[in-house]
DNA sequence: AATGAATGAGCCTTCATTCAT
DNA sequence: GATGAATGAAGGCTCATTCAT
């Protein structure tokens, strides 16, 4: 009888977390609406009115998953941004596009953060604005700095038209999967895949980039 | 006389047609989930039992409608196929691209095929297999030739990667469309920046491949 | 197979009629709270989804039966205008007083209108401003009419004191008759106690009115 | 050693007295039914398991604040029976009208009382029986002995009639208060309006119970 | 004595679907 | 061929209540 005094904390993961844990892989699977507090409550082994105690209502409880996954985006594949910066900036650009698809494709578990976000981005919840302004702007401005090492600088528009052209092409491999399995039948994500796509998206890039951008200026401050 | 064999289905409007455009434009703005048969049969002007009589029920009538999305696919950007093919290889991905961004993009009426088809790619609704096969492999097909036409043959493997990077940079603004408003206030989807994008699509795009793919055998067959 | 050409319109009564009796009775019964649609449904023999396909929802159906209520508030005692006018200012009151507590007191079915309505008066819920323009204003003038007829013009505020005094007098009887018929558990509001009840409150306002409003005009003015 | 026997009750401010005047206060406004248990703990600042844990249940914990408002009734408005015994007839009633209408109408707080009881009336929640022997009874009794001192001796009928007439002009504020309002946007029921209203109570009922009642016998009495 | 977490019944509403003309 | 009415399954949410400290 004395024993359970540590126990409730540890072996109950204080049904919140549970039940954290299970709405994120339900909603990234199916999305906000085809998603039942029925069902994540199964999941997460709790009563139905669990998810409205904990977290008010179905919404609140998605909003925090989003926050959630976001803050523990980078336990599995961190960006040492001090690392990054030791890089010459072809290598650089690699690190970040692997780190990307990594983060996008990782069949591990958790893995339905970046699901979660890809699903986000393309059929907003209530909860975009604030993973833009916290998790994606961020990166972006990342990217952005990667590519000025790389062709100099560039005008707002043009910075914008030159990083959506990097990351479209990690990001397409979680949006259109469903079409990508289809077309390529062999086709498997797994690690080799990564590792090849990455360094394909890398030097497709940076040639684009240069092709488009690179200036004598910018050819000869890279020396 | 039994004479309306013929008849009903064209002195009357067509119920059914215009269930059709109703419902793809409803499906296409907020996906079949989302999509209430109430809501296309009001768009439709046509009874609520109308769906069920014409199509059986909700998801056969989205199938058809993906299916009529394909029929006139080309209708209104259509892809001249033998001018394609008159054209020198850059210029020849520049229609491409420029075609498929029309189609993703233009903000006319009905403008909801693509839009459609972007959607059934991210989430996929039972219409898929037929529409990767109909008409999203037949248009890999033709950019594969396109890429072949500009840094010669590639395997099956590398040909993949060579088309994903091109036709990710396009459905990407379609896709992460929401992100994009909130990352960049200032984008404007218009004619305009369809042009500049097209323009800058291609130049990436045959930068990226060249530096990648370019061989000495390619640069000499090309010459 | 024929014969039920004419069945549907009479025996099956519009099932929305037979929802708004249903709801009248069981709203007047327990109040808009705790009444539930499944009740109400049950008492109508209908589906669940009735009353969203005829009224919308519960509220829409709510003020639905207080306006059908009203609408046929004369139907079973009506007041005759015309012959009101005819009578000498008590009996005149006497009429208004035996109606209005024949409305509120009558067991014969539908009994639930001035439940209904006394019910509103308490705890309104969203449909008492209509009720108190349609309903009870007209009925205010009339009283206001009959008082100035007894015991001469006043003035805004004593006229608003001189009718509630009357109103109030029978309005408690519905009001109160949970304590009334515990405090006197002889009594019965049956018909006989009804016109007793009439004559008492008649004679009763017509004192209290004479001996707080009756001027020496008024006086004269009655001879 | 157990010394907390006689402790808690008194160390700790009463939660459970706490809780009784919150729940008055919020039954009072909203009723039995739309109260939640929730509300009334949080506006008494205790736990949620606070009801269930000091009175059983929510019924019990109404039944309990009924009760107890009952037993602290007179506290704000007492009716001196002494001095009451001391006045003459009609002052004496205006002292009984006045008190009554005080207590219902009274914005002060805690001014629940009234309220509760007045709502306990119209929609009985399980502690009417005690209410009425308890209370309301001992009241009736009260203001018959002031309606025989004004008129004579009354047999049961007539003095149920004759009492009712008098009491319901006041309830009749209290119960009919929203249709009042919208009635007579004018009307404010400050403690101008309750002095003018019970002088205006007072001398119509004396009015109309002369009137009514008074007899050769029993004005020869008041001699 | 008192609490925060958890429970399950039940409510209103919505929806795709079918029935009976 | 076409319709308005009706259906029942489920969904999100609220609530009084109980459990385990």
């Amino acid at each position: 009888m004395r024993l359970n005094m540590a126990v409730s904390p540890s072996d109950h993961p204080a049904t919140r977390q549970r039940l954290l844990e299970a709405a994120g892989e339900v909603f990234a699977e199916g999305g906000y609406r085809a998603t039942t507090v029925r069902a994540i409550c199964r999941h997460a082994g709790a009563n139905i009115a669990a998810v409205n105690y904990h977290f008010g209502d179905k919404r609140a409880l998605y909003v925090a998953v989003v926050r959630f996954a976001h803050s523990c985006a980078g336990d599995r594949h961190p960006l040492d941004l001090a690392a990054l910066r030791r890089l010459r900036p072809q290598p650089r650009l690699h690190a970040f596009v692997h780190a990307f698809l990594m983060r996008l494709l990782d069949q591990g578990r958790p893995a339905w953060h970046g699901k979660l976000m890809a699903r986000e981005m393309v059929e907003p919840g209530s909860a975009l604005d604030e993973l833009v302004e916290k998790a994606i702007r961020p990166q972006y401005l990342l990217l952005a700095s990667i590519v000025t090492g790389l062709v100099g600088a560039l005008d707002e528009v043009e910075m914008r038209r030159a990083c959506t052209s990097v990351v479209s092409q990690c990001l397409f491999y979680h949006h259109a999967r469903p079409v990508l399995v289809r077309l390529f039948p062999a086709l498997r994500l797994d690690q080799d895949e990564i590792e090849a796509l990455s360094a394909h998206i890398t030097a497709f890039s940076v040639g684009g980039l240069r092709a488009r951008y690179r200036t004598e200026r910018a050819r000869r401050s890279r020396r």
